[in-house]
DNA sequence: TTGAAAGCGCTAACAG
DNA sequence: CTGTTAGCGCTTTCAA
């Protein structure tokens, strides 16, 4: 089942079929008409792979580093979501935790000739997404700076950041703590979230003449860490009254730590979290965290993504939306 | 950059670098070490596009209902891990939820010329998944009953709803209750996952000579569903001690209406779910729970569908896995 | 407005 | 063992 079986069927040349499916230039109605009922007739579904020899393959590919953490299933779904108002068929791939994962994934897709890619939260070097970009439109979620090849989508991390000390100020607190997520590389910690939420720490513990009680716990964004980081904490000669996690993950790590230690939340420890996950809501945990809206952020990736795939000499775009703090029971007052 | 170039680069035939580049049959050390030389040196990499016209696109799709199920992911573990031993690329796509939406995702498929597709828990039609089989090698995880066309990998959904009875019986319970996943068309009782519960669940309780006490509860396998189902049960004149829910999620939404109503888990009331998801280990939920490994599933998948390719006409497979009980804090005695 | 024909990058007969 | 060549199904000039 071809184009060529088509053509014949509407008595009519390939080319005639070719253009009435890319609804191109120059088909009378009653070609079209023709033609549409040959393709309906016959069921006729076009190679993807034979397009993709000479023009699009109306595929566009997605990096996720874990399909378990919640906040990339709603980025996902922002994409998704979007995406569904057009011709373009997302594809997946997940657990690409290290820069050998992502280049082998990256590379994939290209091979592949997808139109578009979009890496959440890529680890790898900037130079790397930039290469990769040249050779296919590309939007990167979750990295701050900007490109000049690439399109990105950020949360605003300092921000998010200091709505947690403020909210645990107006509380009363003071030995307010932060679990980050350890880095080192310079371009990482202009970057990554992870370095940014733990610079708006700093800030905003510094704007409120808390300079002296700044005390971060540096592990990593999983559960593992928030356990290991809480107990860091906890084993302080002068113990914080609340403790902002990076991430919700790491929050209910913490939430583990602290209950071996037989303290209480938030009666004896406010903690506070960052993504606001299903996790996050879930009534028994209910913890205060701070909402990135990721489902925003991947409707808002897809569009960019679309307007370059259509015009790839635009200027890139940098998008950075501002997040809110969903207050719930795991903050009090002091 | 082409298998032309690489041909010129190293003064052979495309043909010799195309034998090269697929292991072929009949190409001398020689002439292999001089391609390869010529590949490093160019960076070329096969457009899998081209290849796709006329062999394999060494892509393998996996269709996935929703990428927040924790047992999914633990499926595509599996998946990816037997695959990472391969040359395939894995791509994904989720949220199909509905019939509609599975038809087009495997029709995106197919179009993509992907060499092999492995569905999890699809609700399509028998036919319908049949028919796609015939057309692509095809693994359906999750769906009993057997096919010509397909392979398929199932958990023995009724053993576990046995376990779970035959624990909380072994606890002094015998008003034990079940939620499930309301089904009525006949094909669907016969091959989902959550009729077999249900039916083992019913088989138990007749087994242990409780037949007058079976009582069910038909949701949906949601949070939602969990507790509606529950408020439903809770509402009796004479009340379970013990609720099976039929999936992790379904007994989260359970424990909220139990909490909701004022009652204890496990004091007032025992409960277990299943799926061993990671929800289900976290401490403060701590649920007992039936574990199918899920990584065990999808690596299964992976072999069949792996086979499948290199022989199409070998006959289908149907492998069924054996589940266990995973025991923790929400069943206690009576 | 329509169609003929070239060619995208690769594989697989087939011939040497 | 090696190379020539004819397509795979589609899009896209370029003429008619």
């Amino acid at each position: 089942m071809t184009i060529v079986d088509v053509a014949r069927h509407a008595g009519v040349s390939t080319t005639a079929v070719s253009k009435v499916l890319r609804n191109a230039y120059g088909t009378s109605p009653q070609m079209r008409s023709r033609v549409s009922a040959a393709v309906d007739e016959l069921g006729y579904r076009p190679s993807a792979a034979a397009r993709a020899l000479r023009g699009r393959t109306w595929t566009v590919g997605v990096m996720l580093p874990d399909v378990r953490n919640p906040f990339f299933a709603d980025i996902l779904d922002g994409v998704a979501e979007h995406l569904d108002d057009t011709e373009y068929q997302l594809f997946m791939t997940s657990g690409c935790d290290d820069v050998t994962n992502e280049a082998r994934v990256t590379e994939a897709m290209i091979d592949r000739s997808m139109d578009g890619l979009v890496l959440i939260a890529p680890v790898s070097a900037k130079e790397r997404l930039t290469e990769v970009a040249r050779s296919v439109p590309t939007v990167v979620v979750g990295r701050h700076g900007s490109s000049p090849t690439y399109d990105s989508v950020t949360d605003d991390d300092i921000t998010g950041a200091a709505l947690v000390v403020d909210h645990l100020v107006s509380l009363g607190h003071r030995r307010i703590a932060h679990i980050e997520h350890h880095e080192t590389d310079p371009v990482r910690l202009a970057e990554m979230p992870n370095a940014q939420r733990a610079r708006g720490y700093r800030d905003a513990m510094i704007a409120h003449n808390l300079a002296g009680e700044i005390d971060i716990a540096s592990t990593s964004y999983t559960q593992q860490g928030g356990y290991l980081g809480a107990r860091q904490l906890l084993a302080r000669r002068i113990r914080p009254t609340a403790i902002f996690a990076g991430a919700d993950v790491v929050a209910l790590g913490a939430l583990e730590a602290i209950a071996e230690a037989g303290l209480t939340v938030p009666g004896d420890i406010s903690l506070a979290g960052y993504d606001n996950s299903a996790l996050a809501a879930f009534g028994p945990i209910s913890l205060t965290s701070v909402d990135q809206d990721g489902r925003q952020m991947g409707a808002n990736a897809a569009r960019l993504l679309v307007e370059r795939i259509n015009q790839r000499d635009r200027r890139t775009a940098q998008v950075k939306l501002t997040p809110t703090l969903v207050v719930r029971r795991t903050t009090a007052a002091i």
